[in-house]
DNA sequence: GAATGAATTAATCAAATGTTTAATTATTTT
DNA sequence: AAAATAATTAAACATTTGATTAATTCATTC
């Protein structure tokens, strides 16, 4: 029954090492891309990706099956992207802790100014889809097992900073980097900041997170 | 055409004075809200709405008319449950800057523990929606022009904390409380956390938040 | 207690939407 | 160049889904 559409997945595999990304595959992903991101699964009409694609409705099963499979691979690729902008840092064992906080702040904030839908998207579809997201791109180990944790641990261990859980210093480092961007709508609606703006306050941040940090960590 | 839904409405008009939640209105409403706060307005449907509610699905439409309206009207009354909680506090003139925090971080954090699914419901639909519903409840006045933030401008006048723009402010600490619970479900898979272990490292934070805003705003 | 209006339901409609089919065009292979 | 395969399209299909209609039950009023 679908016996052309394995030859399609067969010729993807080829063309994939040779093809630019002009090819038809590669053009309904990124339109795909662009409004899975912005309006999220349930919103986004098949016929709406083609559209923007510039091909016709059926070119879509033809390539990917069906609706929720072309959403599966972006989803992956986008958490796979979104984690790799970090993963280096996390576990660069030559770098100082503090280095790693303010890398880890100016990579995210870059990413979020140039892709600022992504997080939004990915809370949003996370919280559908169960966690099996989380076990695939193996997101758990990267974080909680890395040289950037240790550093964490040592710091508390060495009276350094205060002890807090593990938890706290994550979920602080993200929510300053990353909570602005998801509400970013109503930030600058009571802010009355344009895009730019915004987008100049997010850049203050770059500097301005790591040193909080640093303060918030040796507070009491 | 809607002659007898009209009459609807004016019963309810009437009625909301004297009877109870035990409503049929207020049973759609309620089963509306859960559904809506979960899934979303675009995964919504009617039909699940009204056999959560226990009715039957032309019901919906006779006392809303549409489901747009009947998620208008959800959504309405979310936000503004959702400022009502911290209204109070943001004007109390009688109040220490110091205190407010607490305030609101304890307000905030309590109403999350019991309803964490409103943070990324509002922030999801706002950015479909347009700006159109901050006006219409008046949240910039609410929080930009109030006490709170006058105490926070002297301060910064009477060299008691860094001169940072009141918008960073603001996001860290609606970052700091808000976004473990928009990101729950990814922080809870990556620190292998129950919900009942979140809601604790959730409850330390009442405490921890107020404790790290006031170093934070003295850093540097 | 008949009459009137409100509340509720079963059934249906119409449009939207994901998917498939069958035919056509383009490309590759022999 | 003919044959075979891949890519693409127009059209249609089958469900889903929000909404409506027409009838029925329930409650209130006179």
């Amino acid at each position: 029954m679908f016996a052309y559409i394995t030859t399609a997945g067969q010729m993807k595999a080829n063309k994939s090492l040779t093809v630019p990304d002009s090819s038809t595959e590669e053009k309904i992903k990124n339109a795909a891309r662009r409004i899975f991101h912005k309006k999220g699964f349930a919103a986004t009409r098949t016929r709406d990706i083609a559209a923007e694609t510039g091909i016709n409705l059926a070119l879509l099963n033809y390539y990917f099956r069906s609706k929720q499979k072309l959403f599966d691979i972006i989803m992956l690729e986008t958490m796979q992207g979104f984690l790799q902008s970090i993963k280096g840092v996390f576990n660069d064992e030559l770098t100082s802790f503090d280095h790693k906080i303010t890398a880890i702040v100016n990579n995210y904030i870059d990413l979020l100014i140039a892709q600022p839908d992504i997080p939004l998207f990915i809370l949003s579809e996370l919280k559908t889809n169960p966690q099996d997201l989380l076990g695939k791109i193996g997101m758990k180990d990267i974080l909680m097992k890395s040289h950037f944790l240790k550093q964490f641990k040592e710091a508390v261990k060495a009276g350094k900073i205060a002890p807090i859980h593990p938890m706290h210093f994550i979920m602080n480092l993200m929510s300053m980097a990353v909570f602005p961007f998801v509400a970013s709508p109503m930030i600058m609606g009571l802010g009355e900041l344009s895009q730019k703006d915004f987008n100049e306050l997010m850049t203050q941040r770059k500097v301005l997170i790591p040193k909080w940090i640093k303060a918030l960590l040796k507070a009491k």
